[in-house]
DNA sequence: CTGTTAGCGCCTTCAC
DNA sequence: GTGAAGGCGCTAACAG
């Protein structure tokens, strides 16, 4: 049987709540009384019962989660995971409050933080713009000893506990090392769409992908970059003129959202087979655009794993854990036709 | 606040025990009364307290792991990840038994699940090895209502609860995907090298590579399988063999383990960089491999998150609890040389 | 500074 | 059939 507080008071010779003054080093004890406590604690070799400390406590975890607001397909469903979270959050003592944000909107984003810093919650977690607003804003919720753990695109210098997302550089230089083999000896130029390079996610993967095509593929000519606001729209008529402009493509990369107007402009212009495509995020419209082959690689982050790694971190910082490193790595998914699981996630 | 078993209690107009006897449907009540109590958990919409209900309990869950010995990397790996989760499992109350036996070895296998049986724990977790003997003993587990899981290959047939391991049908669908790709318009042929054909993830990763490379480059040669048993050194001599025999060699998938072998074998006959290779699973050895280029891409299974699925998975079907499917199911890692997290996991 | 006491939400004897 | 009382391991008031 696991040792209790009762046995390290008894060990000890002292009463339950000194024990507890220890435990939780709370002021009150003198220091000969803390080390018999703390020698008893170690020689019996006592682990806290978490969930009877929480039960006692009646603790819960109030959170706050901020996300972009808009019909981007990839954050409707990190929200859908966030409420089925939410949903069996009962058990976990979990206590979610969701902010809307306009997407790209710094000044909003800033504002939504203080409005969560007001809710008094024990952790943030954020889809971050980078902007001094909000980078300023978060530092603010950090001082206050809120953690803030941000989520899909990171805010570096402001002092964030934790970043739940994966690592843009790379997820950039696989794809361009995809886009360089599948392409093999084939010629022509390669394009670059992205959404917002206001987004830290957007320029890491572009740095990436950069990098990658010169070191390892530096005859290949990449063209500048497009910018479609993750706007299917906008997408659709900057990629329709692109493939007018250059008759001799060979690949696109898309490294921001709005898959649905590069599918749709890809295969208006019946250029569907002809151009080797790698984009991100697996959403309805990118999977069937896969299978097809219409997209050749997808490269995701699972926003399921995300959510739930977002709500371990906040927990474990809430209660001063450690949190296990490799186990909140959040890992880049390439799906091929062949490895695309059976069901929308 | 959360209702709790005293306000059903008043609601219904009975006593806690009552309560409880209702919530865990034990005999002993009225059906009259059953219904009173029902419509009252209803009405107050109560979820049960499982960490109180456990403390209450002072439950506990003893499993057992049952993994193959020998030096094979990746199940030392398997082993350690596992040793890691027993370290913290004072918090979540597991009591895990770990049980050694050879690789490949069915009679060894049935053999510690009968051992397994008689210790009577709420679950077992089995590397299987595909064997009448081991269907039979597994059958006789789950009748005795212990929920069994197979590890990282799989036992279908044998009504296990559940089976944590990847897709391996698609792994092998995607190797010979990215094989053929990454060769191209590329002359020769490739070769497959397996541990052995007794173990159902090597067969079904076969079945998914010679599918893609029949449907997709049909014109390609595969050339006969060779077994190497997972074992290093009879690798490294079957894959010299097999370097000397085929000069115009294109192309290998490595589906099994042995890849010190194979590694070997590759740079001493100035093959490595020529040959495109594909193999499973990240080790020390193979990740320098992936960097130095002799290996083109890796696919892995994430161990340390098979084991936390497994018994995450025992676990809730301990509770009589369901399982969430997307979190459980273990995703193929496709490793390039970009994407190699910094760590060894 | 230290100890006593009464819970947190649930389960389990043992009476009635 | 049903209820009252005590306890799981820990914390938090309130006394001394």
């Amino acid at each position: 049987m696991r040792p209790t507080v009762h046995d390290i008071a008894a060990e000890a010779g002292v009463s339950l709540a000194t024990v507890d003054r220890v435990l939780n080093n709370r002021p009150g004890v003198r220091s000969v009384t803390r080390n018999r406590v703390e020698r008893a604690i170690a020689t019996l070799g006592y682990v806290r019962d978490v969930a009877a400390a929480n039960l006692a406590k009646s603790r819960s975890y109030p959170l706050v989660f901020i996300l972009p607001s808009g019909e981007n397909a990839f954050m409707r469903g990190l929200e859908s995971e966030l409420r089925f979270a939410m949903s069996r959050s009962a058990a976990e003592r979990l206590d979610i409050t969701i902010l809307s944000v306009p997407a790209f909107d710094a000044p909003a984003l800033a504002a939504a933080l203080l409005d969560a810093r007001k809710r008094r919650p024990a952790g943030v977690a954020v889809v971050a713009v980078e902007a001094p607003e909000v980078t300023e804003a978060v530092k603010r919720l950090c001082e206050d000893g809120v953690s803030v753990v941000t989520l899909v695109s990171d805010l570096p210098g402001s002092g964030r506990d934790h970043f739940a997302g994966v690592d843009n550089v790379a997820a950039g230089r696989t794809a361009g090392s995809l886009l360089g083999r599948f392409l093999g000896g084939r010629e022509g130029p390669v394009a670059v769409l992205a959404g917002s390079m206001l987004v830290r996610d957007h320029r890491d993967r572009l740095e990436g992908f950069r990098a990658v095509t010169s070191e390892d593929f530096a005859s290949r000519q990449v063209l500048p970059v497009i910018e479609g606001q993750d706007n299917p729209l906008l997408v659709e008529k900057l990629v329709g003129a692109l493939l007018e402009r250059n008759p001799d493509l060979a690949g696109i990369y898309s490294l921001g959202a709005g898959n649905r107007g590069l599918i749709a402009a890809l295969e208006k212009a019946g250029r569907a087979k002809s151009v080797c495509t790698i984009a991100h995020e697996l959403t309805p419209h990118s999977r069937a655009a896969l299978l097809s082959g219409t997209i050749d690689a997808l490269l995701n982050q699972n926003a399921g794993h995300e959510v739930r790694s977002a709500i371990r971190v906040l927990k474990a910082k809430a209660d001063g854990l450690p949190v296990i490193a490799a186990q909140e790595r959040i890992r880049i998914d390439i799906f091929l036709k062949d490895n695309l699981p059976l069901e929308q996630e």
